[in-house]
DNA sequence: TTGCACTTACGACAATTGTCGTATATATTT
DNA sequence: AAATATATACGACAATTGTCGTAAGTGCAA
């Protein structure tokens, strides 16, 4: 049995998610800020995305004067981890571990890194044994 | 400095793309037999995503009395990596070993993977004394 | 030679996305 | 109160996607 389709945010919409999962509740012009140092875009463009997420209902907002703030309704992990599933099960074959290992395989981790993932192997390989 | 923007397949391309990467040059028929152990959709919704794919240069075919026969133009690994990378800098800043720690995190890998793993890591570690 | 059976060619559609321009409403400042 | 900023609301557009229906071509079987 496939799972419900979870909510896929297209990339514009990530990037806006992105920013309210990391700072809370926002303005339209403090998201279009953020969004400005990474790429161009009109302020009318990110004000018309996040009133189609508030539309979606993956965003909301409560009114304050003339500004509005939006927050994030839908929840980061969840998101990510369907946005990683999809990719998983269409590119490899749904192995995580296929996956991971194409990851790594791509840039030398630092030694701070290196031991984060022995940390989470060791602590893997103990569980099999439960 | 950004790179040129990779060709980033729709999840319908890239599950046609899948089936020609693991079999070579097939029909459109074949292809559509291959999908529909998957899902169901119709013959000439694949005829259609292949033609299309086709013009965008994605593809390529011969023809063989009425019937052609597709092949991938595009090569696998770089796909994957442009598919894999774009999701790795808007979901995880572009850490590899973010994205790992959270796929690794979702499952319990068996034995044999676990190896795997192991085995990269102490590759890794070799190289960051070099 | 007629006519299935099967293939490709084409066109159409609705939904989604990324982008804006323009209009309107509302504070804030003179 | 009038003018100036600044926010939001709305509508539009082109491109992409996923899906088909229908037409037209081709070759083998009866």
């Amino acid at each position: 049995m496939k799972e419900l389709q979870a909510y896929q945010p297209s990339d514009a919409e990530l990037e806006i998610l992105q920013v309210l999962w990391e700072r809370g509740a926002l303005s339209v012009r403090e998201v279009h800020e953020a969004l400005s140092q990474e790429k161009s875009v009109g302020y009318t463009t990110t004000l018309k995305q996040m009133q189609r997420m508030l539309d979606k209902g993956v965003l909301a907002r409560t009114e304050e004067g003339k500004v509005h703030y939006y927050r994030a309704v839908v929840k980061e992990k969840p998101v990510k981890r369907s946005l990683v599933r999809r990719l998983m099960d269409t590119a490899f074959g749904g192995s995580a571990v296929g996956m991971a290992l194409h990851l790594l395989g791509e840039e030398q981790p630092s030694a701070e890194e290196l031991k984060d993932l022995e940390k989470l192997i060791e602590q893997m390989k103990k569980e099999q044994n439960d």
